[in-house]
DNA sequence: TCTGGGGTCCTAGGACCC
DNA sequence: TCTGGGGTCCTAGGACCC
């Protein structure tokens, strides 16, 4: 029974676009953009929008024209809907098979060799997953099969960019020859691990294609780009290197940080920024059951203003013993952030990184720790934890977060978080 | 006026060990 | 004139992803 590997690769059309569409229908049609934090950036268009000319990561302020010549929709990020969302679409796929892998916020790979027995085809069960996801979720998606990731990913790419394929596409079903021309159509920077730096480069040797690159010497693209470059060749070559990860492994280091909704000269306000990144990233820490014995602060001001004076620093602060109490880790950081302030900037960004990562239970304690504070310390997280779970965010937080928040984001263009809050829900009107 | 946030992996070089 | 071999750990920087 050692079927050779099929993979999908399932990627919602316009993720968070979808998201706001869903609960909104009349924007149906529209021309749609969800704007990064801060309302900086379009990082999600409406097919009406990308029609427009309009490139990922726009800044706003330079679309507005633009938005109010054709009537663009501009919507702050909603992450609360969106991560919701995604978890409705990841659960509808795992009725369709149980080896699963979420590989972003609004992609999954899925292993289907074992169940495609019970479709016509693997077009079929591409068209049954696109058709589910519809009608139970609200969301359009694109499915891409092939015998490695990378070629998932690229079939999922022909799906999105052809519309002769309705949305999925089956590379197994295609002659050879079909799939060189098709591979022999698309650019080798739209291949999965190809970026702009290596697409100039590849380019530049007169590898332009995905099949250029398909046919390319896997032990030569080593030798000249690296084993990453090469796995990449050999998975398009229909060799599978990158297997399925179904559990998110722990991860490595947790940073929270924002842009400031307007730029900081005072201490006080960016203590209260910090002090506030801190809790935040502590409690991402508590959830994955670790400690840290690192913490990393920096500020800096806005690069863009090059008419003013600039200052981008950070310092790495050791823990005498490693912690997940959001009390110990913001004393820290306070404290390291006062070496850092220096009047006279406009400060625009702050940020949080917490880099060793201990498993609980696993860390070295300090010699003169004292007996019984660390239990003591981990109930009080756990009831703060508790608290903010059922009466929302930041319902306790430190004092030192303050409670102005002059500093906040701007996000004045969110919808309502229609799934997760009582007082959102959607009215439908009889 | 206005330009996001959060990750991973690989490589090279230096410090240090026996 | 002439100075080994094998290894780990850490950091910084570069590349990629969504």
């Amino acid at each position: 029974m050692n079927r050779p590997p099929v993979f999908a690769l399932v990627d919602v059309n316009n993720f968070y676009v979808s998201c706001e569409r869903v609960f909104q229908p009349h924007l149906e049609g529209q021309p749609v953009v969800v704007l990064s934090n801060n309302d900086g950036c379009a990082v999600a268009r409406s097919s009406e929008v990308k029609a427009l000319g309009v490139k990922m990561g726009t800044p706003w302020f330079k679309l507005e024209d633009l938005a109010k010549q054709h009537g663009i929709q501009a919507f702050s990020s909603n992450y609360t809907l969106y991560g919701d969302m995604s978890n409705r679409f990841v659960s509808v796929l795992r009725s369709f098979s149980p080896d699963i892998e979420i590989y972003s916020i609004d992609e999954c790979f899925v292993r289907v060799e074992s169940v495609l027995s019970l479709y016509a085809s693997t077009g079929a069960m591409g068209q049954a997953m696109r058709h589910k996801l519809k009608q139970w979720v609200g969301l359009p998606v694109c499915v891409g099969f092939g015998p490695t990731k990378t070629l998932a990913k690229f079939a999922n790419h022909l799906a999105k960019k052809n519309a002769e394929f309705e949305g999925v596409c089956d590379l197994h079903a295609m002659s050879r020859p079909e799939r060189e021309v098709w591979m022999s159509k698309v650019a080798v920077g739209e291949v999965w691990g190809v970026g702009r730096r290596l697409s100039d480069r590849l380019t530049a040797l007169g590898v332009q294609t995905v099949l250029d690159l398909r046919n390319c010497a896997p032990r030569a693209v080593r030798a000249e780009f690296g084993v990453v470059l090469e796995r990449t060749c050999r998975e398009l070559r229909g060799f599978s290197c990158l297997s399925l990860e179904e559990v998110a492994p722990a991860k490595k280091q947790i940073m929270v940080s924002r842009s400031f909704g307007s730029p900081i000269t005072r201490m006080k306000e960016l203590e209260e920024a910090v002090a506030s990144y801190v809790g935040c990233a502590a409690e991402k820490l508590r959830r994955q059951g670790c400690c840290t014995s690192t913490l990393l602060v920096f500020i800096h001001t806005n690069p863009f203003r090059e008419d003013l004076p600039q200052r981008n620093v950070s310092l790495s602060i050791g823990l005498p013993s490693p912690s997940d109490d959001s009390r110990e880790l913001t004393r820290a950081a306070l404290a390291g952030l006062g070496k850092l302030y220096e009047p006279g900037y406009a400060y625009k960004k702050a940020g949080v990184l917490l880099t060793t990562l201990i498993p609980q239970g696993m860390e070295q304690r300090g010699l003169f720790d004292e007996q019984g504070q660390s239990a003591r310390s981990a109930a009080v997280m756990s009831v703060l934890d508790k608290i903010n779970a059922r009466f929302g965010k930041d319902s306790v937080k430190t004092a030192a977060c303050g409670t102005e928040g002059a500093w906040a984001m701007n996000a004045s263009r969110r919808s309502p978080r229609f799934t997760t809050r009582w007082s959102d829900l959607p009215v439908v009107q009889a």
